[in-house]
DNA sequence: TGACATTTGAATGTTTATGATTGTATTATA
DNA sequence: TATAATACAATCATAAACATTCAAATGTCA
């Protein structure tokens, strides 16, 4: 048997895929290493997203494997991202042109839309979005160029505004990092504002942005348009609330996502 | 046991196919060399891509989460596609500009290349290109856009040739399904050669095609360009023996990629 | 033969992995 | 809900693996 770390983790890992789990003290005894030791390999092996840490042990993990950072933010708020994801669907139609920019909320969202099983054309920068699609024959998926951008998963930049600049979509859909009635949408990185901007300036239709309520109020570095070419706002519960106590702009529909639904 | 490096390195090779993983101070006892000398041998495999370095040893490859078809194709011929990166790799200079084509030898280029530590500029259509770019901040990894093409990994079509249009590379190294005296170099999507033709008529400098003997003298369905625009083909032994039966143009240089080294 | 490149091993200081210890958090059970 | 058992997190010391540099042995070519 190898003695070293990697084997150790390939082993663990070929264990959880026969059985689903495994547990600590089990696999220290079989192993000969400390019970430590075992957990240092199951966090390691969890931060790389391969299991799924539990109390005890671990368990095998259905999603997708990302990155770490990018999992670890993706996975801020499951519930209410899957939800605005359910929501967003909804509203999209055979035969639709959606943009959809990058973020954790708006994969969601992708991977909402494309389950749907409608014919659709998403046009979007976010790199993971081919990894949803790629079953899927009815959506047609186009992908942004651009310089790549490692932490968020996505391009952006002025080569993005080129592909852009030639697509018209009908319906846009707008993930941001702040929402604010007086700054409008923000995001902190220059690029994805740009192509964002873009997006929405090629859309003649809706464009439905969507927000978490830690989003709603947020002011972040650089502005992507005023909230007044925004038609609806899909948040969840928390997030309507607090939406009540800021006077709402004329003419945004305001939409709850709901969880338990 | 023959005592050579190349010998040693087979072997390696061989017990981690078997096993999944090696360690260090097995390999050395068991090979009557030193710790120091196995590390060696590591990390020399471990640059060519053959194997995976870990601490105490080393591992098979890991794969990328990719499509089975698609795996089973980018497995193929390995080991001369690895040899091919690595001779393609010594060729890049820092600060090159590249293009790279999509497929699973370029890809391969591209792994090589990334390692190399260099700062460069990579353009690429391929869409599993940021997955191994990840981690490499002296790596400018610009994608194309353009329609998604899940079988090919890849994005083509006249939406890429728009970005296309605006960078100019400094070399391109161009995967091909057909290499042929008579009809060029040939590909079985027509977008893709449209893609592929774009890249290279915004190269300034030099077109390097690689090609595994299994390509060499094949014609496939749409031609990329004729090839006296190529300048130098890098292909593997065997592809070496079948070029010196054709008459090779002008001006072509064949590089041989060296297994063994 | 001599100059040179390649391979190998030794010596060095550094990084990583491991296990013991302590106290805290979580789960199970009464 | 209270309590015991288990799993955990944090810290430290030790050991193993590592990178780096140098020198010796080996092979190659002129």
């Amino acid at each position: 048997m190898t003695t070293i770390p990697a084997g150790r983790h390939q082993y663990i890992l070929s264990l959880i895929e026969e059985n689903g789990t495994v547990n600590v003290g089990g696999l220290a005894e079989e192993l000969s290493v400390s019970e430590l030791t075992i957990r240092r390999d199951l966090d390691q092996l969890a931060k790389k997203g391969l299991v799924e840490r539990t109390h005890g042990g671990a368990t095998a993990r259905r999603n997708l494997p990302i990155e770490p950072d990018y999992l670890q933010k993706a996975s801020e708020f499951p519930l209410e991202k899957a939800a605005i994801g359910a929501a967003v669907a909804k509203m999209v139609e055979e035969g639709d042109t959606l943009y959809i920019n990058s973020g954790s909320t708006t994969l969601e969202v992708i991977r909402c839309v494309a389950a749907l099983g409608k014919k659709l054309t998403i046009v979007t920068n976010n790199i993971d979005a081919p990894w949803l699609c790629k079953e899927f024959e009815h959506i047609r998926l186009i992908l942004a160029g651009g310089v790549y951008r490692p932490r968020s998963h996505s391009v952006s930049g002025s080569l993005s505004s080129l592909l852009v600049s030639e697509v018209y979509a009908n319906k846009a859909i707008i993930g941001v990092d702040g929402f604010s009635p007086t700054a409008g949408l923000t995001t902190p990185i220059l690029e994805e504002a740009e192509t964002t901007r873009a997006m929405i300036e090629h859309t003649v239709g809706k464009v439905i942005v969507v927000a978490a309520s830690n989003k709603i109020g947020v002011v972040s570095n650089f502005k992507t348009i005023s909230l007044d070419r925004v038609d609806v706002l899909v948040t969840d519960k928390k997030g309507g609330q607090l939406m009540d106590q800021i006077e709402t702009p004329e003419g945004l529909t305001i939409v709850i996502a709901d969880m338990q639904e």
